[in-house]
DNA sequence: TGCTAATGAGATGTAAAAAG
DNA sequence: CTTTTTACATCTCATTAGCA
């Protein structure tokens, strides 16, 4: 993904910081789930014109909320990925309880490190595990889904392919 | 050199506030008498005493606020300096406390701490202790955060380097 | 004044959003 | 879902400015 440096956005303008949570304590740590509820839903005000009376009201809306994923969960994360890639749903979210993060957030950090593996950005699984390394080794005949374990691609199959296993003669153990 | 922040370059004005940072105030857990002088110098003496109406009053626009480290903060800070000069934001957050600094504050200080380092301006501090920063023996493979023991150096680089770890075949303990 | 805390620009990594 | 883009957090490096 060459960026271009040279492009100018022609409107950057970033302020404030506003520090998300402080990922407290390492493991664990029941995070509130603030949940970005809020989402700017409003934001219309492109109509402009505005009765510019609430003029200095403004810092309070949309915040795009940046989660930090701590090291320690990290680690879980990618322990898991190694295991299988392409978790069901039910499986994403007992990550999520595992790790203390939004299911969502979870989905969102498959995906992205789905997307990052194809990239070649591989990172496969935690230093903790270091002889497990590498690369998933076993894709889903029926899918670009990527697992370490055959127990994890069947579980897979079983859970997303069933008909098409069953149609190609796919043995399941 | 740019005195205004008004420059307009059409992009990318970014702000970058960074040390608004306001609801980070240290909680103060009480440590036995540290006391730290994150704000106003101007204290004693002089009428002040601020009418306290305006909390947000604080900032003065042209006044840049430099916090003054104790002997006893940067004895405590060299000493996880020595340890690990790259903490990761938890181990930051946990130094603040036990300082009682600011995140922020301490954050700056390891960054400044590193550039004086790679510098080759290590300085020793404290009367009874002086902490030779330039004999850090061990050096990140990965990158250029240096460790006076080998388990720091293994924890930094499965928090931070575990892929390339692996990759390269790094034996962590 | 020297040392150093703070600031700001530029670069990098990546979570979240948007587009497909 | 994937691919692409945006936005935010952090780091380095170069500077600026506060205080003993």
């Amino acid at each position: 993904n060459p960026t271009h440096p040279m492009i100018s956005h022609l409107n950057n303008i970033q302020m404030k910081s506003t520090f998300s949570d402080p990922s407290i304590s390492p493991l664990n740590n029941s995070l509130t789930t603030l949940k970005q509820s809020t989402k700017h839903a409003s934001e219309n005000s492109s109509e402009g014109q505005r009765g510019n009376r609430e003029i200095e009201d403004e810092h309070r809306r949309d915040k795009r909320q940046r989660t930090t994923i701590t090291p320690e969960q990290l680690e879980v994360l990618y322990q898991r990925y190694s295991l299988d890639s392409n978790p069901t749903r039910g499986v994403l979210e007992s990550i999520a309880r595992d790790v203390g993060l939004t299911r969502r957030v979870v989905q969102v950090w498959f995906q992205n490190t789905r997307a990052r593996e194809r990239k070649g950005q591989f990172r496969s699984v935690g230093p903790g595990t270091s002889f497990t390394l590498g690369l998933n080794h076993l894709r889903c005949p029926f899918c670009r889904a990527l697992f370490k374990v055959k127990s994890a691609l069947d579980a897979h199959i079983r859970s997303r392919h069933w008909a098409e296993a069953e149609r190609a003669g796919y043995n399941l153990s």
